[in-house]
DNA sequence: GACAGATGAAGGA
DNA sequence: TCCTTCATCTGTC
């Protein structure tokens, strides 16, 4: 069976983000392609006006502008919605759940994560499930460095994470 | 089952 | 220090 997404732009002085929704909560969260631009409104998702709109959704989608909004400003995220995490992995959400605990300017390296979760050598597999993350920002896989202090990598380009870690303070 | 990856550690120059 | 190599673990195709 396909879940279908209902889409919904969240407005920031960073560009227009766009959140996904499944019934279960939030299932996606996309970066603008560029700052101020519009992400195209892709096929797994589609364009609804406000009155199709579950009030649920709506009540999701003012926590999910709000906490994006503390995370871009570096603030302390108040409130989540529900994460839809169906079809993910046990592991990968394992590292998520672990990511979320992490507080502005707070890091852990790949290796502390894959510790914490009960696998320490599997620090390179935590490399692979911060890049399936399907929701940046949210679950801050920017606070997971490597080794040493390293900056590491990050799927919607390191310059954005070194933008996100010095809104918390974390210099390199 | 093979391969790739957002790592980490060790050893050599 | 810096670079190279190898071990390790998981996800994806």
């Amino acid at each position: 069976m396909k879940t279908e997404l209902v889409e919904l732009p969240i407005t920031t002085g960073d560009g227009i983000f766009l959140a996904h929704y499944s019934g279960k909560g939030l299932a996606e969260l996309d970066f603008p392609i560029e700052d101020g631009l519009v992400m195209p409104v892709r096929k797994k998702g589609r364009a609804v006006n406000s009155k199709q709109i579950p009030l649920q959704i709506l009540r999701w989608h003012r926590m999910t502008t709000e906490a994006l909004k503390s995370v871009l400003a570096g603030r302390k995220v108040k409130e989540l919605p529900p994460l839809d995490w169906t079809g993910k992995t046990e592991f990968q959400k394992s590292v998520w759940r672990t990511m979320l605990k992490l507080g502005p300017g707070k890091t852990r390296s790949y290796g502390e994560v894959a510790a914490l979760i009960g696998h320490p050598r599997a620090m390179r597999a935590v490399g692979s499930a911060c890049g399936a993350n399907p929701i940046p920002l949210l679950v801050p896989c920017h606070r997971v460095l490597a080794a040493g202090g390293k900056i590491g990598g990050y799927g919607s380009g390191l310059d954005r994470k070194r933008d996100l870690l010095a809104r918390e303070g974390i210099r390199f």
